[in-house]
DNA sequence: ACGGTAAGGTGTATGCCGTACACCCGTCAA
DNA sequence: TTGACGGGTGTACGGCATACACCTTACCGT
């Protein structure tokens, strides 16, 4: 039961995980290498594959650490201080670990965290009057500022073949992502699993540019000047 | 003079960096290794060094080529439509080079295309009749569209510490960008050589988010629908 | 015509990387 | 007691960037 003074406690999936993200803050993306990461841990490089299946797998697990930091949305705010609020604080945490825009960025399929958090953020335009498709263009015009990057959005994965299959997986995806869900089913008809399938880039886009420049003219019609005071018509 | 049907014409910098953008864009930037480059130009991989110092040259110089595929500003525009114009540019090249916005993002020093490209955006604003402290919030507003992605400021590359050499470097850039110098002393007087320097990347982010938040209030407020119609107030 | 120089290309080798595969040991259930 | 299994090991392979020594060719001033 007891052992000797000299053994380690062995590893798990979530010790692995918190180490990568340490050793990620501490020396950069480019040196953490299956290798380091053992040996920070004191062990072989080939007993991490005991709780991460490869590479890619360990950074989406990184992911899911570090978009578990940011902060859960304000309860009783009003909409607009919410999404204030909790994109700054993503943004704070994506400060923290320097390396993470990127490998979100590189994530070939969306992370259930990162879905999460654009749920309960279209949960706090939807609970202050939005309607589904407003919201929709306007997590679109959010993107980069919930990340620090443009994510054009993510690939949305191909449904199994099997009906039944296929059921499961959509019931479960809606039970998890409700607002998603909704939102991408009021938005087209075709059940955008991921939140992006089915809509035009090229506007999204072109939304929120437009946003943005009409913002500009706006301000400098005003003879807006930075008193560093916030922004406003 | 004349030579054998089977010599190769011999490589040059020019040559080389537009055959890793190709390959680039066939391939994917992962499958861009500087063997594959070479056997795709029939040459041993260490014959490229010869024209490039190491890889990270390499990507530069393809940066460098991409960007330089974005039209020219539109001359004679008004101002926003020139805005407009150059960065659907700038997003159709990008989105014709897939890899492109992950490797700008990665580049440590800002290259020099691209620190063109924002002189003269600047230059367009500046024309159109902003102040030098609008044009900077601006462009910080702006730097996920021009890009597909935030970069939340090229790191300022320390000058040399001989007085003559950066007094000579400081010519030289404010020659070749003489918006953003224009900017980067009207705004601070450190004279910040990337525009970047001493300015406060927490207020740029809120600037441009509550600009976003405001312009979203205002359509919320007017009862927008995607009716496929550019947004405005 | 000749030797020198240098630019362009080659071949070999080193030290990283991710990870496949066979193995070994301690724990615990049957 | 046995046997399966979870966790850790050791070895090995192929791919990567790239250092270094070398060779070939073209062209230069003499």
């Amino acid at each position: 039961m007891l052992q000797g003074e000299g053994r380690r406690a062995p590893l798990n999936r979530d010790r692995v995980l918190r180490a990568a993200v340490a050793l990620a803050d501490e020396t950069g993306i480019d040196a953490l290498s299956m290798r380091n990461l053992a040996e920070r841990l004191g062990v072989v490089p080939m007993a991490l594959y005991k709780h991460v299946a490869n590479k890619e797998e360990l950074l989406d697990g990184m992911v899911e650490v570090v978009v578990g930091e940011i902060d859960p949305p304000p309860r009783g705010a009003e909409w607009k201080d919410a999404v204030r609020q909790r994109i700054l604080s993503a943004r704070g945490t994506l400060l923290r670990h320097g390396w993470a825009s990127a490998v979100i960025q590189s994530r070939t399929h969306a992370p259930p965290a990162v879905l999460a958090y654009m749920d309960s953020l279209i949960g706090t335009f939807r609970a202050g009057g939005f309607s589904a498709d407003l919201t929709h263009h306007v997590m679109h015009a959010l993107g980069i500022r919930m990340w620090g990057f443009t994510q054009e959005v993510f690939p949305t994965p191909q449904p199994p073949a099997d009906p039944d299959a296929r059921a499961a997986m959509f019931g479960e995806f809606a039970a998890r992502y409700p607002h998603i869900v909704d939102m991408a089913t009021a938005v087209s008809d075709d059940g955008g699993m991921a939140g992006g399938a089915g809509c035009d880039d090229q506007f999204e886009f072109e939304f929120a540019l437009d946003l943005l420049l009409d913002g500009f003219e706006r301000l400098h019609q005003g003879g807006w000047t930075s008193a560093r005071s916030v922004p406003s018509a």
